[in-house]
DNA sequence: CATCCATATCGAGAAAGTACAATCTGTAAC
DNA sequence: GTTACAGATTGTACTTTCTCGATATGGATG
């Protein structure tokens, strides 16, 4: 397991400023490092969330289950767009899919999902 | 009040084929759109998270208050690299910083925050 | 099996976001 | 006030994401 130390050493001499032992403070901020898997299912989930037509859809499907082309009307966007919108949201495990006939039906899939949309409309901005 | 009704006009003949009065649909999904404060708010907050390295500069904070030199430990990044990170997260209200003499120390905004990084790595992405 | 139709996918130009060297700013110590 | 230094900002090349027309796919119906 080798650690890139590129950057670190760039830090080490501020750190010297701050602590008695720089390098065993780089060990121990190094242990901070956050785990990869989350950090990967994390970034999955806010980058399918990082869009507001994303948002938009999401809000409407917690009314209930609803299909592609009553989604267009939500978004009145195209076609193709607003599929490929609920294409990302599946991807990313925020809603499921269940087709009857022709048509394809939506819903959120988890309860943690409407969670995170409420916790982060109740964040403020900096003022 | 004007509504744009492009892409609606070309979702009406598909609801037609679904519901009896498909203006009567289409004005009670117009009622689901999302109020715009609010997904704006949500757009801010998820930009800000969808991005690897401010996700992981969030979990090290989760340890507690950290100043910019050691934060660089963290992501092995160069200097302007973090501070513009840390300045994304403190303007969607992540993070607050303070000025300590020449340093500036970095801590999580708000217990919400933690709540949505958490709820976000328990979404099972689709299998 | 031909046709219609809801949805999915593809491809290319446009827009948004990112990385980082260079530079600027404000504080502290001399 | 000069120097040193932590951090912020800026400019620009680079990467990713978005949009949406065109086209493909697959179920339903005659």
């Amino acid at each position: 397991m080798d650690e890139p130390e590129v950057e670190v050493d760039e830090a080490r001499d501020t750190l010297g400023r701050l602590y008695d032992d720089p390098d065993e403070r780089i060990d121990e901020l190094v242990e901070y490092r956050a785990d990869d898997g989350t950090v990967t299912r994390q970034h999955a989930v806010f980058r399918a969330l990082a869009n507001e037509d994303r948002l938009r859809l999401l809000a409407a499907l917690r009314h209930g289950e609803r299909c592609g082309c009553e989604l267009m009307v939500i978004l009145d966007a195209p076609q193709s767009t607003v599929s490929t919108h609920l294409r990302k949201l599946r991807e990313a495990g925020l809603v499921k899919s269940r087709k009857k006939g022709r048509w394809t039906y939506y819903r959120i899939a988890d309860t943690a999902v409407m969670d995170v949309l409420d916790l982060a409309a109740a964040i403020r901005e900096e003022p």
